[in-house]
DNA sequence: ATGCCTGCAAAATATTTGCATGTAA
DNA sequence: TTACATGCAAATATTTTGCAGGCAT
């Protein structure tokens, strides 16, 4: 039983095969950001017995235990971020690839007024290209 | 001849009824928020004659030519706003509702370093809720 | 053994496109 | 009249869902 098996059952998700190599292609290696494309693109390259349609309701599972967070870019495709910590977005056009930002490196003060202090979210997306 | 007729010579679109008739739904009581659906519904209401993809088509000229901005706030519909100045917006959750926020009412410095000084868009959405 | 999960295909949703017709210039 | 726009339906793209079978507990 290695780590991400644990760390399904943590959040009440039975380690399925496909759950935990999934699971080890986004949290292996850093912080990652995939769309449900590249994901099954992955995991095609590693021989595994997915669908797309799996991969899709994973990604659903997994956000909505907060094992990952959804990034909202353009009017296609949607981003899985495995950074679950508030923070910010770039994206760069040229290679369509996200990279995080840490909230300490930028100071977004909103005024209470504007929103009445009922913020649920966040989101800051800094575009650019070359 | 009125005045949108005038605003889509200026941007070298042919002023067709459709053009006209949804232009005047758009731009004519303020500024505005909508989706394609919401676009279809009013122009419904109002009798018009324009089919969904006259109404996709529409929203995209608009775009293109720069009357028009797109707002990416969930991973369905896209939003089209009125407002094409640089600004930001509250996404009001329980009304599926968009507001502006002037760039002046919230201070965001990025760091140069992390942009190389090639933004090309800053997008910032607000989301709350009750 | 039981119930949750997967694969596949089909459905659902959002958007774009091809083509014949209509309309602006 | 000529080119561009529209309507409709079909195509495309993304994501979700139903159901029979499979795997985790």
């Amino acid at each position: 039983m290695n780590d991400f098996t644990k760390i399904l059952r943590n959040h009440k998700l039975r380690p399925t095969q496909q759950r935990v190599n999934l699971g080890k292609l986004l949290f292996g290696k850093g912080n990652r950001h995939v769309t449900a494309e590249i994901l099954k693109y992955e995991s095609d390259c590693e021989n595994l017995k997915v669908s797309q349609a799996t991969v899709y309701n994973v990604l659903n599972d997994f956000y909505n235990v907060g094992l990952l967070a959804k990034v909202n870019i353009d009017d296609d495709k949607t981003w899985y971020d495995t950074n679950v910590e508030h923070h910010y977005h770039i994206f760069i056009e040229d290679e369509s690839r996200l990279v995080d930002i840490s909230p300490d490196a930028i100071d977004i003060s909103i005024p209470k007024k504007l929103t009445k202090g009922k913020i649920s979210k966040v989101d800051l997306v800094v575009k650019i290209n070359s």
